[in-house]
DNA sequence: CTGAATCCTATGCGATACTG
DNA sequence: CAGTATCGCATAGGATTCAG
């Protein structure tokens, strides 16, 4: 349970997910569009997904090699579920922001 | 933006907000009720949500001390939409424990 | 009881270089 | 192009100790 919203709560899950929303990508596609994604971390990011059957892996044997992600239907009602989130987090955070203003100016 | 989500994602963030769901705890009840928590993270993560405007910490001045934790209407609105995320997580959960054991299986 | 401060270890992650 | 492997630093976080 708590490695299921772990997953959610990682940075880069969110932003992979959310660049698959209704297109498919090649690694290299993903690796531009997910602003500051080490190769690293993009590597291991989609290995969890794939692993979790949140978005499909799938090489196609060419030269230069071709590999597309797409998400799974699993993977859409995550990112539905996650954007509800993010529907709130976009709501408050400008209030969030200005509560810790005031609590770091108020020690 | 990111940084909300984080919050969120932060695996004793949840924890600590679940259990004041519907109730004020003090500082060593959290701390017996959210299980595996040290007592330094237990502080920092009353900390942050107490900047974040998440939650309140009234202090009652008496030998002993007493601090009482409850969460504000913002951090109530954001369990709500962690609940929501909590439950596409128990839905799905078996599912996924699966497809990552098919996975590893298939190294 | 409710913390704050210090120490120490494990790990996360970026940078870099190499492979099919 | 799509990774894997290695190094090295920064940070997280547990354990412990001290304080109001």
């Amino acid at each position: 349970m708590l490695q299921i919203l772990t997953l959610v709560g990682d940075k880069w899950t969110i932003l992979v997910i959310g660049q698959l929303r209704d297109r498919t990508l090649r690694f290299s596609e993903l690796h531009r569009v997910v602003t500051g994604i080490s190769q690293r971390m993009l590597t291991r990011t989609l290995r969890q997904l794939e692993r979790d059957g949140l978005l499909t892996r799938t090489v196609h044997p060419s030269v230069p090699p071709r590999v597309e992600y797409a998400l799974t239907q699993l993977g859409t009602t995550l990112l539905e579920s996650a954007t509800m989130l993010a529907a709130w987090a976009a709501t408050h955070r400008q209030e969030i922001i200005d509560r810790r203003r005031r609590f770091d100016g108020t020690c």
